[in-house]
DNA sequence: ACAAAAGTGTTTTTTTTACACCCATGT
DNA sequence: ACATGGGTGTAAAAAAAACACTTTTGT
């Protein structure tokens, strides 16, 4: 099994019977205002791509698996090279392996997703090939990675719908509206406010600091914390995972 | 593929090196009798290594992956080989590539998750080679093979509790307590057969027969069929992958 | 003083759980 | 007829949703 494992697959008609060539991909969320209503909606990076196939178009970004890295590593280091942000969360989405998702090679591409802070850093990344767009509506992407994008929503929302890692998209303390909004954008519908907040007192891993948000029009809130782990789904997984 | 911001990373030492490998594994699961208390209670089929590494462990059933076909083609055809049944319900689980799961070269194991009937097919199938154990209380397994099926249980108890998927492991009839049963077996408690039975009756895709299991000690119970897409998740994914 | 969001309390509704009870069949 | 699992009914308990109301701040 795990070694001469091509051997036997020697009598196709393709060139040199070259193994599936093996690529990382990664599904960035980030909160960002809304251009048109300014409150917060769920944006992604995309780098545009500069050689053929789908050449001009938006892809995800991704890159090739480096011997000395892990799967998740590689995510890693895909998501820094993007966006400059280390992830607040990261989670395998699915390996992707359709025999023509790339019309010249056969690619198998692993697919992991995450949630980074809406930084100052995350705009300074902008460059004519790095673009965030909104992760609804997007335009035709290369490959197959409207399909992946949408699956990645569907993961993200299913896991907020009972999970808690909402979090995640936000900065070090925040309040409980902010966290209600999350869940308003990423799931669009409303909720109510006092049985949200009911419900995520409920909840571990958030804990009261003594601060409050000054500055706004109104009572000022009180500002909480996410005191879990940083990259801890804390529902969706067994203890670890290689 | 998409290496364009990767170019800079293609500098390091190792570079020459073969690409990892990439292996479908697969963990297949089955409903047997217990040895001793004849309840029904999960199983699956284990291989056992004649190479090394890992030479005369029992490991997961697991091959190479041929160009012409998708990932779960390969996972399909896996099952196929080691129990000589077509699979009731197929799932990709995980992609486990950590740097030393295998301590020769460099493996990347797309793992799937499969459920089959307990046909009379598959004790046909057991050699010296191929046998089926109890999926608790495992022994030490190849590679990190005990964690992947570690996963693939908390899966399949996850998917269980919350998803309408315990058919697959069932005929093509079956009575509700049989269903419940299942249940039982793989949550490992006790479920209140009255609220059990209302419970399905409200879930979509279970249609009462008119005909009733006949030979049984007590009051015939009625036979249902599962009328779903053979592979269908009732609960857990999108639309469709490749 | 007033508007508006923060935060609390209470009621209503829905879902889950527990369990009493009748039904049908083999022995 | 009786023991036993099949199948139905119903009430208690818990969870979720709806909504009235009080508090605190900026203007």
């Amino acid at each position: 099994m795990e070694r001469s494992i091509f051997a036997s697959a020697a009598n196709v008609s393709e060139r040199l019977e070259q193994p599936p060539a093996l690529a990382i991909s990664t599904v960035i969320f980030a909160l960002r205002p809304s251009e048109s209503s300014g409150r917060p909606t769920l944006w992604l990076p995309l780098v545009r791509r500069i050689r053929e196939p789908f050449k001009g178009l938006w892809a995800l970004p991704g890159g090739p698996l480096m011997q000395s890295q892990s799967l998740q590593d590689a995510a890693a280091t895909n998501l820094a090279d993007t966006t400059g942000l280390a992830p607040n969360y990261l989670e395998q989405l699915y390996a992707f392996g359709g025999l023509h998702r790339s019309p010249s090679q056969r690619v198998i591409s692993i697919v992991y997703w995450a949630m980074v802070q809406p930084t100052e850093a995350a705009l300074a990344q902008e460059s004519d090939n790095v673009r965030w767009f909104r992760a609804d509506g997007l335009a035709e992407l290369a490959f197959d990675h409207n399909q992946i994008v949408d699956y990645a929503l569907w993961r993200l929302r299913n896991k907020m719908t009972y999970g808690s890692i909402a979090y995640h998209l936000l900065g070090e303390t925040f309040t409980l509206a902010q966290v209600r909004e999350v869940y308003e954008a990423v799931l669009n519908r409303t909720v109510d406010p006092a049985n949200f907040r009911r419900q995520l007192k409920q909840t571990a891993h958030i804990e009261a600091t003594d601060e409050f948000l000054q500055g706004g029009k109104h009572r000022p809130p009180r500002l909480y914390r996410y005191t879990g782990e940083p990259n801890a789904e804390n529902s969706g997984s067994p203890p670890s995972i290689s």
